[in-house]
DNA sequence: GTGTGCATACTAGTATATCAATTCTACATG
DNA sequence: CATGTAGAATTGATATACTAGTATGCACAC
C-alpha cells in the first residue's frame, strides 16, 4: 500500500553505473502516504480546503515536502490547486466514473485473459490465499481489511499476467470509483458477492478458460460500480 | 502538445465557489514542458545526466521550480533521481515497452469500437482533415510534424469515443514507446503505411463496423513496435 | 439600497540558504 | 603497488524568506 512507489511505466530497477537505491523514502513521500490514504478515506471529505502553511504545522516540517506532495495529489486529481487562492480536496468528478469503468474493463480483461493463459499452481495458490482471507474479513465485518485483500486480488492478477506497470495505471484510475463507493452505505451480503465473483475468476484462470476468465471480470467490474446519481443527491457537495 | 495539462483523470472543469482558473503556466509548466520534449526528442537522450543547479542556470531562474519539473519528469519514467547522488535521463526500459504495446491496444482498442459505435459525420471530417494534413507532411518528409499529427489522429478517436481522459493515460504510456522509435531509422515508405493504416481506420469508423475498427486499430498498433532488440545492440547505451 | 473601487489579508509561486548523504580523490599505510 | 581511509566536493532534501497574484470586506459614490 504505498501508492507513492508507483508510476505508470516502472522506472529502471538496477543500473551498474549508480549503485544506488532509485528514491529513498522521504519526507514528501511520507505527507503524500498520508493525505492521499485520508482522502481516499474521505476523512478528508472533497471540497475540503486546505492550506501548504497549516499542513506543514501539523507535521512539523516547512512547505516544501508539503508542497511537493500536494503536487503529486493534483496530477492523481485528488486536489486542486488554484493558484493564489488556494487548494482543495477535489469533488469527485462525475463524468470520470464511467470512463474509468471503462478504463478498468479494457485493462483488466487483458490481464485476466492472459493471466487465464499462463498461471501456473503457484500463483493459483496465492489467489486462494487472498480468497481466503478476503472470506475471513468479510465474516468478521472488517471493511478496511476487506478492501485491502480486495486491491491485492487485483493486483496479484496483474502479476501474474507479467504486466506490473498495468496496476500502476489501475490503481490511479480506482481511486475516484473508490472515494465514491465509500459513500455508499455497506449493502448486506455485498462482501460475500465479492468473494464468490473472485472466486469464479479464480476458477476460470485456473481453468485456463480465457473468455471466461474476461466475462468473469467484466461481470465484476460492473457489480460495483457505485450509484452516482442516487450519491449525487445525498451528498451534492462531493460531486462536481 | 501541452503534457503539462494532462492527467489521467481530469479534475473538475469549473467550481461555482472558486471562479478562478485550475492552473496557470508556472514557471515550473514552462521547464517541465521544455524538458519534456527534449528527452521525447532525443535531444537530451538516455543516460545523460543533469543537474538542477545547471539547468537552473540555463533558464536563469531558482532550482525550486526545477526541481518541481525534475520530480514530475521522475513520475513518467523520464527522468531517475538518485537521492544524494544525481539525475540522469532514464534509459528506455525495455520490459516496459511489451507492455505498453498491451495497454495501446486495450484502450484504444476499447475506444476506436466506442467511436466506431457513435461517430457523427462532423467526427469523420475531424478525421479526415487531419489524414489529409498527414498524407502531404509525409510527401514532405516532415517526421516531426507527421508525428503531431499521428498523435492528433488518436487523440480525436478518443474524443470522438467520448474518453477524453484515456487520451491523457495513452500519452503517458506511449511516451517510452516513442521514444525507442526515435531511434529507429527512417524506413523509406513507413510514413504512406501509417497513413493508409489511418484511413482504413477511418473507414471503419465511418462503416460504424465495431469489429473491423478494432482489428484494423490492432494491426496498426502491432505494426509501429520498435525492433528492440536491435535497437538494443545499436545503442546499448540507452536501454536497460 | 446597490454597485464600484480600494485597502488589506490571505494564498501559492519563487528565490535563497542550510543540511545531510553520497561519491570521488588524494594520501598514508601495509 | 594495492588498499583502506579521511576529507573535500557535489548532490539532492529541506528550511526559510520574499514576491506577486487573488479574494474579501468595507468605505464611498450613485
Amino acid at each position: 500500500m504505498h501508492p507513492a512507489a508507483a508510476t505508470a511505466i516502472p522506472g529502471l530497477s538496477a543500473d551498474a553505473e549508480r549503485p544506488t537505491k532509485l528514491r529513498r523514502v522521504t519526507t514528501a513521500d511520507a505527507i503524500f502516504d498520508r493525505l492521499y490514504n485520508d482522502i481516499v478515506s474521505l476523512k478528508m471529505p472533497p471540497g475540503m480546503a486546505l492550506q501548504e502553511k497549516r499542513i506543514a504545522e501539523d507535521f512539523a516540517v516547512s512547505r516544501t515536502p508539503v508542497r511537493e506532495a500536494l503536487l503529486r495529489l493534483s496530477e492523481g486529481g485528488l486536489v486542486d490547486i488554484y493558484p493564489q487562492s488556494g487548494t482543495v480536496v477535489s469533488r469527485v468528478p462525475v463524468s470520470a466514473i464511467p470512463e474509468a469503468v471503462v478504463v478498468r474493463k479494457a485493462l483488466e480483461g487483458t490481464t485476466v485473459e492472459r493471466a487465464a493463459e499462463i498461471a501456473s499452481p503457484y500463483d493459483l495458490s496465492r489467489l486462494d490465499a487472498i480468497i481466503t482471507r478476503q472470506r475471513a474479513l468479510s465474516i468478521l465485518g472488517d471493511t478496511s481489511g476487506f478492501h485491502e485483500e480486495d486491491e491485492a486480488f487485483h493486483e496479484a492478477i496483474a502479476q501474474i499476467a507479467g504486466y506490473p506497470g498495468i496496476w500502476g495505471i489501475l490503481k490511479s484510475v480506482k481511486v475516484q470509483i473508490d472515494r465514491a463507493r465509500r459513500l455508499t452505505l455497506p449493502v448486506l451480503g455485498r462482501m460475500e458477492n465479492v468473494v464468490g465473483e473472485h472466486a469464479i475468476i479464480r476458477d476460470t484462470i485456473a481453468a485456463h478458460d480465457v473468455d471466461a476468465a474476461r466475462a468473469a471480470m467484466t461481470h465484476h467490474l460492473s457489480a460495483v460500480i457505485p450509484d452516482v446519481a442516487e450519491l449525487r443527491t445525498r451528498y451534492p457537495d462531493y460531486f462536481c
